[in-house]
RNA sequence: GGCGCUAUCGUCUAAGGGUUAGGACACCGCCCUCUCAAGGCGGGAAUACGGGUUCGAAUCCCGUUAGCGCUACCA
């Protein structure tokens, strides 16, 4: 037997940006399309109009490109089953909506939100579902046609059998099952003419014979909706998976507020795309063994749906600190350069010129420091501006009477040096502090933060190769000259 | 409230009837060291609770509890 190729889709709302959560669903329907030699699809919900954000589609593409989840077929790229914007498929839901008119699978109901949101009210509290009473399944034939002719607005509702057990199969939570009595008749075609979500899911994956639909555990509750239109239409169902939630650390939803969800501010912040997508795959899955750092190409080969938990998964930053480091490590200075360039230009130092040679060195010397590369400009701002101030503490402990003197005796040394290299400092600096009979530590440490204003940071040689001479002088000089005893 | 889903170290997770319940992050200690990191070595830390089934349960079943999700003319 010929199996079918596997179609696969991932399915946002344009919201304006691409949310983590949404990256491992996408990442997750794109291991699994590749994997499989099947064709991955985006398709843009924007049946929403009240939530239209202009340009969101674009930033959606632009993002999933960074993350390196190429799709086959899409907006823009194209496609047989195209258009792949629900608010261009706009004739087609309503044909199939009114074909389940005719059906009676569905009505016309002319209720006024104001009606039902009444309704709901009165209900509530009585520890009633508060589901649509039916009021416009009783029309009569000539009530509807007298409605519609005098163009009162009205929506498509579906109807919901009574008294019916709904049992589906889902691949990662195996069976499961739920009572008809429990689904509202629910709304298919608004009454501004954009269908639902629900609608649109439908009739979009089977046009587009999308065989296995993996998205988000907040979609399991109306799955028997999906079920009865795949009945209606006498459609296959394609296969479910539905995908653990991210949580905050408190466990709810995961959520703005409570630090950065859109996968465009870790870009921002120089977290790796290759680090980003390595966590995220792990939020939820595990290879079943102990390796923990894999490339985009390696995850196609190790993933499988059958190895995605059940639980939701806490989106802990500092985890996905350390596994970013590790992709950082993977990478030569060279393959960095673009990236601080980028932060660069957005940081106040977008005026400075640097060679690449000079953010190379940069790179060099922060680079197991850091966790993105963001954190080059939070903890080592002196290789783009001289010190602002010297850090108190370090001035306490390591800043004498006899500091200027020596450092003084220090710069004469260094002057004498042509093109120095990383030793030729360190050379000079442990010459200088054997005439002075002092230890070179005595030297090391207010050179530092002269140098950088601070205690901490890379070999001290290599900040100071990495600053050239020229700078180095200055600011020892104007160290001595700002730090009165 | 109703319905659904879920439950192993603080966090991500492994083990799917028999393990001293394993790994990683984080934390702590030691080593390395001009500082801070990185790296190496070591340490503490978990089967939500209660009942079954079984010679034996983290694992299977039932209940409880808790968390989350859904309950829109949002997705």
């Amino acid at each position: 037997m010929i199996s079918k190729t596997i179609r696969i889709r991932f399915a946002p709302s344009p919201t304006g940006y691409l949310h983590v959560g949404g990256l491992r669903t996408a990442l997750y329907n794109y291991l699994f399309a590749r994997q499989n030699k099947g064709v991955f699809i985006l398709r843009i919900e924007d049946t929403d109009r009240t939530r239209y954000v202009e340009g969101a589609v674009e930033n959606l593409i632009n993002t999933l490109r960074w993350a390196g989840l190429d799709f086959d077929e899409g907006p823009k790229k194209g496609g047989s089953f195209g258009p792949y914007i629900q608010s261009e498929r706009l004739d087609i839901y309503r044909k199939y909506a009114e074909q389940l008119v005719n059906d009676g699978k569905a009505y016309y109901c002319f209720c006024t939100s104001e009606r039902l949101e009444k309704m709901r009210d009165d209900l509530e509290g009585t520890g009633a579902f508060a589901k649509y009473d039916k009021t416009c399944l009783k029309l009569s034939q000539s009530d509807i046609e007298k409605n519609l002719a005098v163009r009162s607005t009205y929506v498509i509702r579906m109807k919901v059998p009574e008294n019916r057990i709904i049992k589906f199969h889902d691949l990662i939570r195996e069976e499961v099952e739920i009572a008809s009595d429990l689904i509202d008749d629910q709304v298919l075609i608004k009454s501004d003419g954009y269908p639902t979500y629900h609608l649109a899911n439908v009739v979009d994956d089977h046009l587009m014979k999308v065989t296995h639909v993996i998205r988000g555990e907040e979609w399991l509750p109306s799955v028997p909706k999906h079920i009865l239109l795949y009945e209606y239409f006498g459609w296959e169902i394609p296969k479910l998976a539905h995908l653990p939630l991210l949580l905050n650390a408190d466990r709810s939803k995961l959520s703005k507020r409570q630090g950065d969800v859109a996968v465009e501010d870790y870009k921002a912040k120089g977290y790796l795309k290759e680090g980003l997508v390595n966590f995220v795959a792990f939020l939820g899955w595990n290879p079943g063994d102990e390796r923990e750092i894999f490339s985009l190409d390696e995850l196609v080969k190790e993933f499988s749906l059958e190895r995605v938990g059940k639980a939701g998964a806490i989106f802990n930053i500092e985890k996905l600190n350390w596994i970013n480091l590790q992709h950082i490590h993977q990478k030569t200075n060279e393959d960095l350069i673009p990236i601080l360039k980028e932060i660069l230009s957005n940081s106040k130092y977008k005026g400075l010129n640097l060679s690449d040679e000079y953010l190379a060195n940069v790179i060099g010397a922060m680079r197991v420091r850091i966790n993105y590369v963001s954190g080059i400009l939070e903890k080592s701002s002196y290789f783009f501006e001289q010190p602002q101030s010297y850090d108190e503490n370090v001035l306490k402990k390591h800043w004498r009477q006899e500091t200027p003197n020596q450092l003084s005796k220090l710069i004469k040394e260094y002057s004498l040096l042509q093109n120095p290299t990383k030793e030729d400092y360190e050379t000079a600096l442990k010459k200088t502090a054997e005439q002075l009979g002092i230890g070179a530590g005595k030297l090391i440490h207010p050179t530092r933060l002269a140098v950088s204003g601070m205690g901490e940071g890379p070999g001290l040689y290599d900040i100071l190769f990495t600053l050239g001479k020229e700078e180095v002088i200055k600011r020892i000089e104007t160290a001595i000259n700002k730090i009165k005893f």
